[in-house]
DNA sequence: AACTATTGATAAGG
DNA sequence: TCCTTATCAATAGTT
């Protein structure tokens, strides 16, 4: 985000995306902190590096990452309603909580297929609406930044090769030129190699639209 | 960091302080998100906000939260000798693949409402898309019929209501007409018997837009 | 929910 | 790792 912009996509110098994760580790700390202390919210961190290493952070120091841990635990309990402390939870019990969780969801899932609208009132199919229309223009945006990265790749991709192919044939054309003047009559003549060109750009070429990629925009709403 | 410098303290108006805190939310999860892309590390992010709802982030569509906080527990069982067995994942073998089933749903849930596509690819996300374009017209369509069902149905009931009020006006007027005969002079006069029909019709009239029911049909892309 | 003026984070380079 | 700085990204306040 700077000098500048970079791809999202791991990082391929083993010192470059050291750098940048000592950075962005140091900065995402703060973003924490910050958010913990602006919004009176209760912050766990935990980073694992590549090599293994462990970075944490946890909001307040009165509340350590294994309090959050064990809140995060409770917190699928405390869900559906009990209050009792989690040791009670356990085997049949935790299980059964699961099994309401998963029914729940299930439930959940159904309605946003529009599959079952069982026990949803209006109010409810309201929500569900807004719920949907959210969704489907977030997951609208993602596709459509997904696409442009790939496309933005397969260029960078194609030109690259496209300046491979110049150069090979450049050899190319220079060591048949020597042959010919050695041998005199070669097999190779100057017509097969440049007749590859052809190929070549029909299979890359930026502007050829006929790319088995097929992904069609489906743009909002046309 | 804009507008105005702020200082990193609780803040103190809850409106604001919400508003913040989403978009701080949504700010911490992107990088987190990048964080983990482009360092290849492992990230686990837990936020619990003042009113107690939980968000959280994990990297990688094969680690889970669950995994994270599991291998940060791990990390210090080969760091230190501790022995004592972490109460907070007991049971936790008796019910992992309905914990399983759990993560999966909700990822599932969260894929459909466009708040993480974490191991979601291209194709899954076309998929995604007319999934929740069904769904949503779905959805639609039953609000629809439910609408166009609640006002049928009080339409009705007002018809109903109005054929007895008819019916207990004739009554009345009849009693008074009776009454006056008998005592000549009575406390109730007709005026103030139909005075009341204003009043009933203002409640029942089909034609009446201010009715508190106040639904909005909400029709697709006006 | 958008917008936008600012502040903040950070990529590249030393 | 730390410093610098040009640039990109996040967001505070506003509408």
């Amino acid at each position: 985000m700077a000098r500048q912009k970079i791809k999202i996509k791991k990082i391929d110098n083993a010192t470059a995306r050291q750098v940048t994760f000592s950075k962005r580790r140091r900065g995402i700390f703060k973003k924490a902190e910050e958010l913990s202390v602006l919004c009176d919210a209760e912050v766990g961190l935990i980073i694992f590096s590549a090599t293994g290493k462990l970075y944490e952070y946890g909001s307040s120091k009165y509340v350590r990452m294994k309090d959050i841990i064990t809140r995060y635990n409770q917190h699928f309990q405390h869900m559906s309603k009990s209050n009792k402390p989690l040791q009670e939870f356990q085997g049949e019990n935790l299980s059964a909580e699961l099994q309401k969780e998963v029914a729940d969801k299930t439930q959940q899932l159904r309605g946003m297929k529009g599959e079952d609208f069982e026990g949803i009132n209006l109010k409810g199919l309201q929500e569900l609406e807004k719920t949907l229309e959210t969704g489907l223009k977030r997951v609208m945006e993602m596709k459509e930044k997904r696409i442009v990265n790939e496309i933005s790749t397969l260029q960078i991709k194609g030109i690259k090769l496209e300046e491979q192919n110049k150069h090979l044939k450049q050899k190319m054309a220079m060591l048949c030129n020597r042959k010919n003047l050695i041998l005199g009559d070669s097999d190779i003549t100057m017509q097969e190699i440049v007749s590859s060109e052809s190929m070549n750009n029909s299979g890359l070429s930026l502007e050829d639209d006929s790319s088995d990629t097929s992904l069609k925009l489906g743009l909002p709403y046309p």
